[in-house]
DNA sequence: AAACGGATGGGCT
DNA sequence: GCCCATCCGTTTG
């Protein structure tokens, strides 16, 4: 029986937690209707990490950061692009996991509508500012707690599908930042064409 | 297939 | 003013 990821599951480090979510289900559901995606690639922003944007304190921009974990964050960045975060570390820390790729399963129709020009299915979710325009995301979730509708998460066992092996997942550099750009960071299900970037 | 640059606007080192 | 946890179409090799 699937269940949706609660307080016990993020009572463990930052680190463990962006492994802990590949292989478990981003649920949306809206006006237009429900979509699912698999998360298959993640990466970590830890608190006295330089790319991290709550390592240099709470700002109206990132308090959703230091707030309860299991909640969303969600920031702007490129001028028009949204991207989507799980907040792991204890309210007041400042940490979170970035969702950066997925496997789409439910909705893939209505993913289309919301990116018409895009060709290839495995292009749908390959990218943190892809999967917030695939899943119908905006800034109005940003804070909203991740076990209930309208945006949740399930475990792994949702869809009959294994849970990941550590020998499943690599682990390698973040993507996009130049501070602390050495850290091995992100996180991603091997062989799933979903992913944005390998090695 | 890789590299490059333009789009576009909020936040602040 | 400059930076930015991006994306995409175009150019180059």
């Amino acid at each position: 029986m699937p269940q949706t990821l609660k307080k016990e599951f993020y009572e463990a480090t930052t680190l463990q937690i962006a492994k802990k979510l590949l292989g478990t289900y981003l649920i949306h559901e809206s006006p237009e209707g429900k979509t699912i995606g698999r998360i298959v690639e993640t990466e970590a922003y830890l608190t006295d990490d330089a790319a991290c944007h709550a390592s240099r304190g709470m700002t109206k921009r990132n308090e959703m950061m230091f707030g309860e974990p299991g909640h969303a964050y969600i920031y702007f960045i490129y001028g028009m692009y949204h991207c989507f975060n799980v907040v792991t570390a204890k309210k007041g820390i400042g940490e979170a996991v970035l969702i950066r790729a997925l496997e789409p399963v439910t909705g893939i129709d209505l993913m289309r509508e919301r990116r018409p020009t895009v060709k290839k299915e495995k292009d749908l979710c390959n990218g943190p500012a892809k999967l917030v325009l695939a899943m119908g995301m905006h800034k109005n979730l940003n804070g909203v707690i991740l076990d209930k509708k309208p945006l949740y998460l399930l475990d792994h066992t949702a869809f009959g599908a294994k849970s990941p092996s550590t020998k499943d997942i690599v682990a390698t550099t973040r993507i996009g930042i130049t501070q602390d750009a050495h850290l091995p960071y992100r996180f991603y299900l091997k062989d799933n064409p979903h992913v944005s970037k390998k090695l």
